[in-house]
DNA sequence: ACTATTTCTTAAAGTACTTTAATTATTTGT
DNA sequence: ACAAATAATTAAAGTACTTTAAGAAATAGT
C-alpha cells in the first residue's frame, strides 16, 4: 500500500530492512474522497502528507473571499503547511482532495522520533525541501517575468495531462488569473487553430 | 571570521568540537565587492553561499532584456542556485553583491563529504530548505493575492531598514513592478502624509 | 571639484488584465 | 432520468498597471 512512497524513497536514499519497517509502522494511511480535507484553515497542521495516488490542492481564502491555490500535490509529492507543522501555529491554508486520493502521513507526534531512528530521512527530506524550494522559486520567476497568456501556454504544453485532469477555474487560480480570462484565451486559441 | 555561521548553526543543531573543526576547514571564505559576482548565467553553480555580512541578490535576465530579482540574501541566509548546484547544469541566474559582502562557501567538491562526516548537517539544511520553501510559497501567495501597491506597503512596513539599504529599482523588481510605478506610489504617499 | 554614471521622478498614452452580469454547458446525486 | 449544483463561456465597461520619453537628482571615480 505504501509502494509509491517506498519506491520514491529508494530513488534518493538507501535504508535497511529494519529501518523500513520502523518507517512503515509509523506511517498513517488515509483515503480521502474528492472534496475531503486534510487540513483546514485555523487548524494546526498535524501531518506531512505524501500523495500515493490522486491529487490534492493547497489553497487559502483571500481578502475578497475567493480561493487562491498555491500548490498542487500529485503522486510522488509531499505536501504540508510546513510553517504550521514546525511551529505549532494555526494554518492559513486548506489542503483538499481534488480527486479521490490515497495519502501516507507522517504525523507530528512521530516525526522527531522517525528522524532520530532513521537518520537518512534527514537527507531525504533535505532533498525534497530543496526540490520544492527550487520549484517555487521558478514559479516566482514565472509570475514576475511572463504574461498570464504566456504562463497558460507554457503550462499547458509542459503538463498537458495534468491540465486535462483539473477544473479550469483551479488552473486559472494556480496560474494567477481569472476563469473568465482563461475562457477568453481558449476561445482565441481555438479560432487560431481552426484557421 | 565564521562567527555568524557558527552562531546560526547553533540555533538549529549541536555539533561536536571536532565536527566544527572539520566544517571550518572545509569552508571557503570570500570577500566580494559591491557589484562583484558569485555566479553568472551560464556557469554551473559551484557553491552554496552563506552571507556572513553584506547583501547579495539573485537575478535573471528576462526575455526583453531586463533584470528580474528573485531573491535577496542578507546576513544569516544561504543562497545558491540549488538546481544548478545539485544537477551540474548551467545556471540561468546571476548572484551579485549589492554591498561589499563577506561570504562563507561550501563548494560542490566538499559538499558530499561534509554531509557524510557531519550527519547533523542534513538536519540543519533540511530545516534551511524548508524555511526557504515556506518563505517562497508565502511570496507566491503575495504575488497572486495582493496588488502591487499593497505589496509595496506591506514590505516597507515589514522591512523598513532593508528598504533603506537597497536601490529602489531593485525593490521594484523584487516586488514585481516597474521603478516608475514605485516612484508614483511614493509621490502619492508623500502627499497623503503631508496633508 | 568636476564629470560621468547611476538612480529617481514626472506625466501622457497604451494595454493586459479584472469585474460584472447574464447565459449555456457539464457534472453530480437520488 | 431528472433536478440541482457546479463549471465554463461571452461580452462590455473599468482599472491597475506598463511603456515611453525626457529631465532632475544623487552617487561614484579621478
Amino acid at each position: 500500500m505504501y509502494e509509491p512512497l517506498l519506491k520514491h524513497l529508494a530513488r534518493f536514499i538507501r535504508i535497511t530492512e529494519s529501518e523500513r519497517e520502523i518507517l512503515i509502522s509509523n506511517l498513517r494511511y488515509k483515503k480521502v474522497d474528492k472534496k475531503g480535507y486534510l487540513l483546514k484553515q485555523g487548524q494546526i497542521c498535524s501531518g506531512n502528507f505524501f500523495v500515493l495516488s490522486g491529487c490534492v490542492r493547497m489553497f487559502t481564502i483571500t481578502a475578497n473571499g475567493t480561493e487562491q491555490i498555491v500548490q498542487f500535490g500529485i503522486t510522488g509529492w509531499w505536501i504540508s503547511d510546513y510553517h504550521s507543522f514546525e511551529n505549532n501555529v494555526p494554518s492559513d491554508y486548506y489542503i483538499q482532495a481534488v480527486e479521490d486520493s490515497e495519502i501516507a502521513i507522517i504525523t507530528r507526534s512521530v516525526c522527531d522520533d522517525l528522524f532520530q531512528q532513521i537518520p537518512q530521512l534527514n537527507n531525504y527530506f533535505r532533498k525534497m525541501m530543496q526540490r520544492a524550494y527550487v520549484a517555487s522559486l521558478k514559479k516566482i520567476e514565472l509570475l514576475l517575468c511572463t504574461s498570464a497568456e504566456d504562463r497558460f501556454h507554457q503550462f499547458t504544453t509542459d503538463f498537458p495531462e495534468f491540465v486535462q485532469r483539473i477544473p479550469q477555474y483551479m488552473l486559472a487560480s494556480f496560474l494567477g488569473f481569472t476563469p473568465e480570462f482563461l475562457s477568453m484565451l481558449r476561445a482565441k486559441n481555438k479560432s487560431v487553430n481552426n484557421s
